[in-house]
DNA sequence: CTATGGCACGGATT
DNA sequence: AATCCGTGCCATAG
């Protein structure tokens, strides 16, 4: 209370400076929903303040095209594999979707086996949404409110052109940009189209066993029995290679989409149901190209440029009364809200930028190259207070260039590489191997920890243990 | 007797 | 100051 009078007899020296830490403090805290939310409720309560039709880049100030970024802040020097670019990305289209799926909330698929009850068809749709023009978003809307609690569409394709007045292939379009999200095969018809999509995706990487496209599509049914010879032998070629397939089919593949990566997706016991949110970074390769310099685009939400409303303050210096109080206040708070998200802008930009440069194997490859820094490193690096590194991190979170969605923080996993690799040894382990076995075969990886620890690991990781992975084992044979 | 999970302690991190 | 995390000790289940 006391403080208001204070400041208003002070004005001339720089009261700002506490207010001004406050407010960036606030403002860095929040993640870029919040942050449109809060523009939004300042722009309808200060008259001060006020936006204009003129994108213009936060970095640079020129002009921006009506839709994206900084023609040039996102453009790279070089094609340098090893440089990235860091820029600004006010989007004013990205946030409208969130929460739009339709009529029926309680229709969305819940793992019995997973703690965590994230939204599919959100959580689908934020990583698809930046690439899809505003009617195939409508599509995809659709298809995904559509889904069943395997991850399959359960409508006809002709019901949702009918409903949009569209054709089919427009559809498909959409469908097979969905399917190729994260739980990998989202949206597909049936089995086979899943299984399908998931052997497209990983051919461009690895190699897949021969036949293998054409025993799903073709003899699916033959294949789930198990009749290897007579596939064989219908093929023309050995029941030692079948077996492959079978082979690959069983250790790389999901046939529902909806309880792969998505449902068993960790932490078995965890209450604390991972909320994702609209992302706020977005990392990728440039042209999606893997190989290409990394692109991070900081979003954050605007339609235009914020500004003073130089009327407002023409009326002031002309208009002397009791309401000039109230209306430099007006523009003090709004000039204050402008600088402040310029800092937050700032700061996320240097802070990504390092945590880029320090991560990016992790980024690039996985989360066993994912390295163990602390905030506080960042912050002497940055030479800021580490509370400013931990209000940017907390709560945010970035969506990968393999269009997964994590929280920021998982970038100061401290354990994250560790349990990786364990992973992997269990994954590959010949027999069910104890506690004691994993620990010994981590400190081959050069990882020493307790045995303890490892039990705590696989506990995480929903990774059951020794004995009782070995009836598991026997099941899958 | 062995493997594992619960509890609690201390140090690091936020 | 509060929280998280790795670890040691101990009880218990198999």
């Amino acid at each position: 209370m006391s403080l208001h009078r204070y400041q208003g007899q002070h004005q001339t020296q720089s009261p700002m400076t506490s207010a001004h830490i406050a407010q960036t403090m606030t403002l860095l805290y929040m993640t870029s929903t919040e942050l449109l939310q809060k523009i939004d409720s300042e722009l309808s309560k200060n008259p001060a303040l006020e936006l204009i039709n003129d994108r213009r880049c936060p970095m640079c100030g020129r002009k921006l095209p009506a839709q994206g970024p900084c023609p040039v802040c996102s453009q790279p020097k070089t094609m340098d594999p090893d440089e990235t670019i860091v820029f600004i990305s006010p989007r004013d289209d990205f946030y409208s979707y969130s929460g739009q799926h339709s009529s029926s909330p309680n229709e969305i698929p819940e793992d019995p086996f997973s703690a965590i009850n994230l939204d599919l068809p959100t959580y689908v749709l934020r990583q698809v949404a930046p690439e899809l023009e505003k009617d195939e978003r409508e599509i995809a809307a659709m298809i995904l409110t559509n889904l069943d609690e395997d991850g399959f569409l359960n409508i006809d394709i002709r019901d949702i052109c009918r409903f949009h007045h569209t054709s089919p292939s427009k559809v498909e379009t959409v469908l097979k940009k969905i399917q190729r999200c994260d739980p990998l095969g989202v949206g597909s018809r049936d089995i086979v189209e899943a299984l399908l999509v998931q052997i497209d995706f990983l051919s461009e990487t690895n190699t897949i066993p021969e036949f293998i496209r054409r025993t799903i599509s073709e003899d699916f049914n033959m294949l789930s029995k198990r009749q290897y010879h007579e596939l064989a032998r219908k093929l023309g070629t050995t029941t030692q290679k079948i077996k492959l397939v079978a082979q690959f089919i069983s250790e790389n593949l999901n046939p529902f989409p909806a309880h792969a990566s998505w449902g068993n997706y960790r932490q078995p016991n965890e209450n604390t149901p991972e909320v994702f949110n609209q992302p706020d970074i977005l990392i990728s390769f440039l042209n999606k190209t893997p190989g290409n310099p990394l692109v991070i685009e900081i979003i954050t939400p605007s339609r235009g440029t914020l500004r003073i409303n130089p009327l407002f303050k023409k009326a002031l210096k002309e208009q002397s009364g009791e309401n000039q109080e109230e209306w430099k206040k007006d523009i003090d708070k709004a000039s204050l809200l402008i600088k402040c998200i310029q800092q937050r802008n700032n700061t996320m930009r240097q802070l990504m930028e390092i945590l880029v440069a320090r991560q990016k194997s992790f980024i690039i490859h996985g989360e066993t190259y994912l390295e163990p820094i602390t905030r506080v490193q960042i912050a002497d690096e940055l030479d800021v207070h580490e509370s400013t590194i931990s209000r940017a991190v907390s709560n945010k979170t970035v969506q990968l260039p393999n269009n997964k969605i994590i929280p920021m923080a998982t970038f100061f996993d401290r354990s994250l590489a560790v349990r990786a690799i364990m992973r992997e040894i269990i994954q590959n382990e010949d027999y069910p191997m104890n506690d004691t076995d994993v620990r010994q075969s981590l400190q081959k990886h050069g990882i020493t920890v307790a045995r303890r620890t490892v039990a705590k690991y696989r506990a995480m990781e929903g990774i059951l243990p020794a004995h009782l992975r070995r009836i598991e084992k026997f099941a899958t044979a």
